[in-house]
DNA sequence: AATGAATGAGCATTCATTCAT
DNA sequence: CATGAATGAATGCTCATTCAT
């Protein structure tokens, strides 16, 4: 029998256990999110348990996007906290580290891609706000420290972090596929869809980001 | 009652007529693909009859798809053919219609975003080699153009083309929000998420290319 | 609305609930299989119910099939335990237990009639697999207990089983035909194929297991 | 261009290459009725012209059953031909030929498994009518034959071909499985329902018609 | 709090048959 | 006669969510 979780802390922990149950079935198989029961099994509980702990199937998952975002962000500040090296050093440490955190979390951009069209539907309103909110909170307080760190005009950080985010999740969604794709994208005439996603964000990346340098 | 379409001509005809009405019924709920009792419905058709001209309700979209792209690639042919201009008017130009095509198609990023989850997963490989075949053949002869107009290494212009469409895709995904959020979106508190996503697109691509240029 | 059934009778009493909806629906009309939610209907639960008890539809006129089976092997034993009537009695007296038993269970051989070309063929390999060994395990005692009552061969209890429920199963296919043939049935010419099942299956038991008796 | 049949010798020919190849794919998967697109092709007809020969799918599977009735019905009038051998010749003559036409015209049984449930359904009063005064005419010549030569009351010969029939599509029903059964029937415990049909049908008939031939 | 039984909306696809050509 | 495009009925099953216990 489980037992009945009471305190703050215990439920935190079971709410944990939610989530890594989830984040464990989803980087098992990344083409649909696993189904509630599913969930509920691997976590040790029942169904019904879950809904207590979150309102909507798609809630869990938001709340791991939602870890991965802060995740992200948190990058950014360490990169670009304010210290003697160039600015060129720090965009350089910035995207090294953003390149690098993106690939050791591949359910961040997976989920993002599931997120436009399955996610956000399913969610109501009310806990999308709860979300945007704080994301919206999230990446303002980064896109400031970019302000501040290369002396850009107040609105300039959000829109190089929203342009370099839009680059990382388009650049994902062309170049990956799904491993039962691979006989048929070994075919020479499809070279061009195989690329590296890795380089590409690399290159994409460095390329944007030049003229930033050179700006400032 | 309908008439029979017997020839090619007639053929293709009512093969348009269904992807007109899928289109249709499509621009006006994004959120998931209309069903196939009412493409039918809307295209004054049998159900059965959808079937005798796409095997799949998915291949439907994926045709429109197609056809979007095509269209966009056009774009690129056009704007980067021979003749006097400078690089830089070679690039203005072709952003500009570029930019002004995805506004003028709202269903191509539309369909992208649901493509990844929802599109390509329903399609089998066999249409989905023919598609992925056919669109690479396309971005390929795409990218010769631009690097012969922009006197670039072999494999630039697709890359370019790549990370132009990445940064579309992304933003677009990042930004754009349906109706029905609006007045959620409308709170203060989420303005950072709230930029234009075509004065976006314009700048970071823009900024992206300005590189290019330089360097040519 | 309905009772959960937590327990295992309350449990078991809902399945019976479905077999019993089952049941009257398909003898209402033995063309085909009634729809799943014509049975749910019927059974005064959702669809969704049904498949908590029954993985498919077809495993729920097998289980009814299966039912009348063990009611029939039921007969074989009564019919042939020891004691000290002679042989000709035990076998008179199976028999009629047997032409009664098949007259007052109507399903059994409609049941039989769809079961090979429909209800095993959607059934899966597994759920048919356990119908076919509990069967086979049934048929295996029932014939035992034939081989001993009449000093029969190992084996041979089994086959006397086998040909006489073939010899029914034939004779009620050739012989029964649906209430709506009834007038074109009346034509004299088709007098041959009028004939009374229960009278032939009567003698041609009769006359199948006189052998039986003189031999033995 | 497939010429047009305009006498009666093309359309009986046209008819024919219809019946054969709907055997034919029949024959090789005998789970399910071919579809009519199907047996079109591979009688390099039209859907269409099907329809010209036959009123449902289900009537040319009818002809096919027909023809096969009628040639098991021929093999009767010749064992019984009254001729100077003995009742038991004529019977042993009788069932050697019997169980070997049964056997070597596999789509007889397997059509009539299908026969109850699926083919008289879709027939139509009026075409299963005809079948039927056809069938029960040449069964009442074939029973006549039978009582002529063993001397028989009116009305034997037809109950003894019908008990004998029924036996044999009852056994079949019973003991024939699918090819994609075969693994699982490889089963030990499965063991009693694993009899070879061509022996028991022989052991069977044999026990049954012994009766018979003792009487006479 | 936890459970897990119950719910029921939602939908693509086949294929026998018809009928315009 | 022949064609083959058009038709449209018919339905099992999943799974997120609820709610009786």
């Amino acid at each position: 029998m489980v037992q009945h979780a009471l305190d703050t802390k215990d439920k935190q922990a079971r709410r944990d256990s939610i989530l890594i149950a989830a984040r464990g079935l989803f980087l098992g198989d990344s083409e649909r999110l696993p189904s509630a029961a599913h969930i509920a099994d691997a976590a040790g509980l029942s169904k019904g348990t879950l809904y207590l702990y979150f309102r909507t199937k798609e809630e869990i998952f938001m709340a791991l996007l939602h870890e991965e975002w802060g995740g992200l962000l948190e990058q950014v500040h360490h990169a670009f906290r304010i210290d003697k090296r160039s600015t060129e050093h720090k965009i350089a440490d910035f995207l090294k580290g953003y390149v690098e955190y993106v690939h050791t979390h591949p359910d961040l951009l997976r989920l993002d891609a599931l997120g436009y069209s399955v996610l956000e539907r399913n969610l109501g309103l009310d806990p999308l706000r709860t979300f945007k909110l704080e994301f919206a909170a999230a990446l303002s307080r980064a896109g400031q420290a970019v302000e501040e760190s290369l002396h850009l005009p107040e609105g300039q950080g959000v829109r190089l972090l929203m342009h370099t985010y839009a680059l990382t999740r388009g650049l994902w969604q062309s170049l990956d596929y799904p491993e039962t794709w691979r006989e048929m994208m070994d075919d020479p005439a499809l070279a061009p869809l195989r690329l590296s996603f890795r380089a590409e964000l690399k290159d994409a990346l460095a390329q944007y980001w030049r003229g930033i340098g050179h700006v400032v």
